[in-house]
DNA sequence: AGCCAGGCCTGCC
DNA sequence: GGCAGGCATGGC
């Protein structure tokens, strides 16, 4: 298996059927969603099984919302999230993160349309992967996330990256060059940011089973 | 029972 | 500007 292009990595991902079981096409489910922000923060470096309970837990405290956990206590939010690891750290980003959203942006359809990656990037908490989640997940944005297993996906191809943002423009390059051809895969005129976030979500349900699959 | 999960920041060099 | 160490629970 050659893979000259992101193109080609597409494609063959595409024939493995990997997305079927999801119930929205992007994949994340509740994406283009204020929840899809808290989300992205919660999922670092932790399962999205525990994602959910945490979201459980905030959706039952009835704090689930930009101006709620703005204005939330640290010490309640950190026992709401706690599933998902990392909780002190998490409730005290999440909480500044919103304070700095309602601030700056005054609400969430506000924010949608006016943040930058830049303005992300600033937010204690947030890097390269964070910012895309959100930006491509959560705002619907023309921008593909890079995660660990694109980057072990990719060395196994045997093709070696120097950062991020050189996987990042590969990826784009070779989708936004082939884009006629992923219109035929699809047989439709797929949107560009839901070509990226599926592309990425196929790597990591693809990295998943054969993690699975192995030994 | 140890390893890993849909990372990020800090503090060293 | 690269890299170890810390952050922490839950599931296998």
């Amino acid at each position: 298996m050659e893979i000259y292009n992101s193109f080609d990595l597409l494609a063959f991902l595409k024939s493995k059927n990997l997305l079927a079981h999801c119930k929205n096409p992007m994949w994340w489910e509740n994406c283009g969603s204020f929840q899809t922000i808290i989300e992205a923060i919660l999922t670092q470096n932790t399962k999205w099984q525990s994602v959910e309970k945490s979201i459980i837990n905030l959706k039952n405290a009835g704090i689930l919302d930009l101006k709620k956990l703005a204005n939330c206590d640290l010490i309640i939010l950190s026992h709401l999230i706690k599933p998902s690891g990392f909780f002190n750290q998490k409730a005290a980003r999440i909480k500044m993160l919103c304070e700095n959203i309602l601030r700056e942006f005054g609400d969430f359809s506000s924010f949608k349309n006016r943040a930058s990656r830049q303005w992300l990037l600033n937010q204690k908490g947030i890097g390269f992967e964070s910012a895309d989640s959100i930006l491509n997940y959560g705002l619907f944005r023309e921008i593909m996330v890079v995660d660990k297993y694109t980057q072990k996906l990719l060395l196994r191809f045997g093709l070696e990256f120097e950062s991020y943002e050189d996987i990042q423009s590969w990826l784009m390059h070779g989708v936004e060059e082939n884009l006629d051809k992923i219109y035929d895969l699809y047989k439709y005129e797929i949107p560009l940011y839901q070509i990226y976030g599926r592309f990425h979500a196929k790597i990591v349900e693809f990295s998943k089973n054969e993690a699975k699959n192995k030994y």
